[in-house]
DNA sequence: TTCACACTTCGATCCAGAACGAAGCATTTG
DNA sequence: CAAATGCTTCGTTCTGGATCGAAGTGTGAA
C-alpha cells in the first residue's frame, strides 16, 4: 500500500518455528552444520534444506561449505542484532521455549571432527600451535612453518606418508562448540591418530566424543599447552 | 527444543503482510484507529480487529480508547528499534513494497477530527495555548486556566452553554499526522464552530480537511500563533 | 569400484491462520 | 428516541507454506 521496504518477508521468515530454533541455535555464534540445524529445529533434513535455502537467499544466513558438510552462520551484526531485540521482546512478555536436558558435555570438550581433533582441546591445539609461531596464515591459506615441521617430526609424525598427499597439510576448521576455529587437513587427521597411538585419548564408540586419559590430559596439555 | 525466548511468535505476528503494513504505517509514530489502520493493511475492518488483538495482547501496539475510536500505537522504542532493524535489513536484500501516489497533503494541515481541529494547525493551536498558560495540565487532566477563560470568551466563545454539559470542557487528542496532541473536548468543539462562524474556515464537503482562507489563516496565526 | 554419508530436489499431503459476511455492542449524532 | 459510525466477535471458507517420503547429487571412505 505505502513505499518502504518490505519488513514481512523477513520477518516471516523468522516467524517460522522451525527456523527460529535454527536461528537462536546459530545465535551463539557458532557455525552448524544442516544436519545439526535439522536436529535443533526438530525437522528432518529436507525441511531443515528448504529452510536454510530460504534464509541463505534473503541473506539473513551465510553459507559455507566444507568437505561434504554445509556450514551455516548468522550473516552479520545487523542479522543478529535484531533477533536479540526480537529475543528481548519475547523475554519481555514471558514467552520461553520449553527446555530439553543439558547437551553433552563431552562433545564440547573434545570430540571427531571428520578424522581430527575438535571442541576445545582442538581450539587450544590450534591458538597454542599459531602462538609459537609453528603455523602461519597467508591470506586464505595455512601453512606448517619450519620450526612446525621439526615439532612434529619430533612428535611422531611421520611427514614422509603425508607430503606424497596432493591434499593440504594444514586448513582451518570451523569449530561449532567454541566459535574459533581448529586444525584440520592432513596434519590435523595425523595428530588425532597419533594422539590415539600413544594413548592419550580414545574414541568414543557411541558418539562423536574423544575421551581423554588423565595421563593424556597432561601430556597434552605438557606438550602444547 | 532448547531453552531461551520464543522469537517465532513475535517475529511470525510481524511477518503477516497486513500486520507488517499497520506497523509500518505505525512507525511514523502517528496512533492510528482500526480503520485507518485497515485501510492501510489493505483489509476489512474485521480483519484489521483480530490482528490489532494479537499485536496489542503481546505487548507490541498499544491500544487507546477515545471516544468511539480505538488509537494504537507502537508499544514503545523496542519495539521500534526491532521494526527499525527489520527495514533494514529488508532494504538491504532490496525488497520495497509497492508505492502508491501521494497522500493528500491538505488532511495533514488541518482537518476535523470528529469535531474538532487536528492536523498542524491544530497542533499549533495546541502548543501556543499551553505556553501562553491558558491551559494547563494536572496529572492526566487538562484544565482551562482563568486566563484562558478570559481569552476565549473574548474570542467569542458562549461558556454559559458549555459549562453546563457534563463532558469534559478540555481534552488532549492524539494527532495522527503530527505526533503531538491537540485540542480535544467541549472547548475544542466549540472552537472550531467558532472558526467556521467567522469565516476563517470551512469543512470540505469530499473529506474531513478543514479549507481555511486566506484572512482565516492570517487571522488565526495572530491570534494564536 | 562400492558403500556410506551429507545434503538437495521433487511431489504429495495437510493444517494453521488469514480473510470476509453477518451479527452484535458501544458511542456519538440528530 | 432512532440512525449512523467505529469496532469487535462468530462462523465459515480457503490457501500458502511447512512437512515428509522418495529419489537424485556430490563428497569421502574402504
Amino acid at each position: 500500500m505505502k513505499e518502504g521496504p518490505d519488513i514481512a518477508r523477513i520477518a516471516a521468515l523468522i516467524g517460522d518455528p522451525a527456523r527460529a530454533n535454527m536461528l537462536t541455535a546459530l545465535m551463539s555464534g557458532k557455525a552448524l552444520t544442516a544436519t545439526e540445524l535439522a536436529a535443533e529445529a526438530g525437522v528432518t533434513p529436507q525441511t531443515a534444506s528448504v529452510h536454510l535455502g530460504k534464509m541463505t537467499e534473503v541473506h539473513i544466513l551465510q553459507k559455507r561449505k566444507q568437505g561434504r558438510h554445509r556450514y551455516y552462520a548468522i550473516r552479520d551484526e545487523n542479522v543478529a542484532d535484531v533477533i536479540a531485540g526480537l529475543m528481548g521482546l519475547a523475554e519481555k512478555v514471558g514467552l520461553t521455549r520449553t527446555r530439553t536436558g543439558p547437551r553433552d558435555a563431552a562433545l564440547r570438550t573434545a570430540r571427531s571432527c571428520y578424522n581430527h581433533l575438535a571442541g576445545d582441546m582442538g581450539v587450544r591445539l590450534f591458538d597454542a600451535l599459531y602462538e609459537r609461531g609453528y603455523l602461519s596464515r597467508s591470506g586464505e591459506d595455512l601453512r606448517l612453518t619450519d620450526a612446525g615441521h621439526d615439532f612434529f617430526a619430533d612428535f611422531g609424525i611421520d611427514f614422509s606418508a603425508l607430503d606424497q598427499k596432493t591434499s593440504p597439510m594444514c586448513r582451518e576448521c570451523l569449530d561449532w562448540s567454541a566459535r574459533r576455529s581448529h586444525l584440520s587437513g592432513n596434519l590435523g587427521r595425523a595428530i588425532l591418530d597419533r594422539l590415539i597411538e600413544l594413548n592419550w585419548a580414545a574414541r568414543d564408540t557411541n558418539s562423536r566424543a574423544i575421551i581423554f586419559t588423565k595421563r593424556g590430559k597432561a601430556a597434552f596439555i605438557d606438550t602444547f599447552g
